[in-house]
DNA sequence: CGCATTTGACCAGCGC
DNA sequence: GCGCTGGTCAAATGCG
């Protein structure tokens, strides 16, 4: 599996950038028009200084995209050696799990690669934590699945993580190792797609859903009108056609970085960063997908605000810094250089 | 009336 | 073999 695949590096920081040299405030604009062209000249140079700095943020962009890019492929290269020393140990055992049809269903969830999400991911159940030499059994399993931490409000109790894709619940359960039910959902977009879906709250903070994904779609996603949408930046304003709500989505990479995302309501986005820095310590798509479609906000005023940008900024050289595998990355990139030389 | 959701029953895997 | 548990089925129910 290539990693570089399953991670979207195109980061684009700028975000609308076009637009930046419109951000004036619209205290400034006015005072200049009521300057009447007295300080035209002064707005201009700073409009071009503007664009100038944008052009080289741009650049920088770029650059930092490409050298992501590249750790990601030499983290992928490693990954896959290392799989393939780790497969060559237990050859013997390895094919036991191969089994189709699910004639061993508890095994499904084998080759789940979960990441630490900010210490969340410890109520992962029993089965990810032990190192016993059946979990490198199980990461030989066909199936894949992935997991999801989604942050909804405490109060809200449906089991719903809103991915784009339309779901049908045909089961709920309680389960041992946590009071909250477990919700089951099939993909009913299509009759023949696989994958399953099971939703929880997470033992340690109530206001977390986390979704495991199993399978992969065998279709594109689909948006509330029904439009068929495939492209990562769609995704995102994708709406589920069940629950005809704006839609935060994940679509997290099977075997890949498993995201947090906040649902609940950042009304301050846009007004105050720090404020919400407090409550929503979860990753890069919460802050640039969860708030924006909240009815309260979302406007493309308050995006484009500088502090706002900068705000999203700084939450992704966070997420991304505390991000495991992007550290095993990029020290995979490092060491590749040493050894390069 | 059709569709989605709920929920108790049932089935199968796993550990003892 | 038995009991526990997770996962699925399908009838009942609710909703638009």
């Amino acid at each position: 599996m290539e990693f570089t695949s399953l991670v979207d590096t195109s980061l684009d920081l700028n975000f609308k950038p076009i637009r930046v040299p419109d951000e004036v405030p619209k205290q400034e604009v006015e005072s200049n028009f009521i300057g009447l062209g007295r300080d035209l000249m002064p707005l201009k140079n700073e409009s071009s200084d503007l664009m100038e700095e944008l052009n080289r943020v741009s650049a920088e962009n770029r650059k930092l995209t490409e050298m992501l890019t590249v750790m990601c492929q030499n983290y992928n290269s490693l990954r896959n050696q290392l799989t393939e020393c780790l497969s060559k140990q237990n050859g013997t055992t390895a094919s036991t799990g191969a089994d189709s049809d699910g004639s061993k269903k508890r095994k499904v969830e084998g080759n789940e690669i979960v990441k630490s999400v900010q210490g969340l991911n410890s109520e992962s159940s029993s089965s990810d934590e032990d190192s016993s030499p059946k979990k490198t059994r199980e990461e030989h399993i066909k199936t894949k699945t992935s997991r999801v931490y989604v942050r909804t409000e405490a109060s809200d109790t449906s089991l719903i993580v809103k991915d784009g894709y339309q779901w049908r619940k045909y089961g709920q359960k309680v389960t041992r190792d946590n009071p909250s039910p477990r919700a089951y959902f099939k993909c009913s977009f299509a009759p023949t797609c696989p994958v399953k879906k099971k939703v929880q709250r997470s033992v340690e903070d109530q206001s977390i859903l986390v979704a495991t994904y199993e399978g992969e779609h065998n279709h594109s996603k689909m948006d509330a009108a029904g439009q068929v949408t495939t492209s990562p930046s769609s995704r995102f304003n994708a709406k589920s056609s069940t629950l005809g709500t704006p839609c935060s989505t994940t679509r997290i990479n099977t075997s890949g970085p498993t995201l947090t995302m906040d649902l609940t309501q950042p009304k301050t986005l846009g007004n105050d960063p720090k404020k919400l820095d407090t409550s929503n310590k979860s990753s890069i798509a919460s802050s640039a997908s969860g708030g924006h479609k909240r009815k309260s906000l979302g406007s493309d005023q308050q995006q484009n605000r500088p502090e706002f940008q900068q705000f999203l900024i700084e939450q992704m050289a966070s997420s991304l810094t505390k991000d495991p595998s992007f550290q095993a990355a990029l020290a995979a990139a490092i060491s590749g250089k040493f050894l390069q030389n």
